[in-house]
DNA sequence: GAAATAAAATTGAAGCCTAAAATATTTAAG
DNA sequence: CTTAAATATTTTAGGCTTCAATTTTATTTC
């Protein structure tokens, strides 16, 4: 059964892909809009800062630029900015690295860690409240789908 | 059994939502993110473009810009910039509405109808590619999935 | 009809994002 | 050791995005 089309079977069935991408496209856009909404109107910041910072709480180290590029799949000329952003505001700072004079380390100030914890919790929170009406089983059923898929697209 | 936390017993079921969120933005950003490279590298254009180009190839006779942004949720200051560069282009022109001189429409030009015909062939074919190996049983699965989700988020 | 209000669109400021070029430093080849 | 290649990062140019302010035109109210 599994090449039946049971959205309509006198549709092409890229046509149904192209309908489930377009719908999955609208659901995460959805919910990150409202993320990136809520972090505006009660923290006055954004994703990306929120990402960065997520990154480095997870690193108590430090993380060169380069390894935060690639864990948020970002440019490295992206970091840069954002990186320079948070310093300003005093939530980083950034450290030379001993044995490489080309890098430097972002790593998160004591008031940088603290507001990133009130901000996972809220992040968390709202997450939680978005996606709050699925089940248990739902989302296990929904998140084994979603791995097919990525295995589909070669990415991990 | 709709309350079941199949992914880990132990685990508050608001991480699991906060893990299907995160796995569920990583893999339509893959999407997306691969989608805008074949745009770029394959017809120098970009996925704004396109989204405004399909929009005005479903209206023969052009849309309000503010008919525009809605339709595509994106700002009214966004889409004068996305039009102004498509007219540049010669893709679009914009047309004067007759009994409301504050309005203008967007329409696109021949050639940009032309463009867009070839833009979406390739899209819908990209797309078949990277959910290729989905099958229609989980794409009904999944579709109906997204629609609870949807709903429970108070989106349609 | 004049003044206030509302609506359509643009502009401006700020941030995010990328690719490509430029800088600085390190490593490898000879 | 000196030069060439590689690496880490920043800078630059251009586009996307939002919100807030502004401009222009319509509509409403008195």
């Amino acid at each position: 059964m599994s090449t039946t089309n049971p959205a309509n079977s006198a549709e092409p069935i890229s046509k149904t892909r192209l309908r489930l991408w377009l719908k999955l496209l609208k659901a995460s856009g959805e919910v990150e809009a409202e993320l990136r909404r809520r972090l505006r109107v009660e923290f006055d910041t954004t994703l990306p800062r929120f990402d960065v910072m997520a990154a480095l709480d997870r690193a108590p180290e430090g993380l060169r630029m380069s390894e935060i590029s690639e864990r948020l799949r970002v440019s490295n000329g992206n970091v840069t900015g954002i990186v320079e952003r948070l310093v300003e505001e005093g939530l980083a700072l950034r450290v030379a690295v001993p044995d490489d004079r080309r890098a430097t380390c972002a790593r998160l100030t004591p008031k940088g860690r603290e507001l990133f914890a009130v901000l996972a919790r809220a992040h968390e929170g709202w997450i939680n409240d978005l996606l709050g009406g699925v089940s248990g089983d739902d989302l296990a059923a929904l998140s084994g789908q979603i791995d097919r898929l990525m295995r589909h697209m070669g990415k991990e």
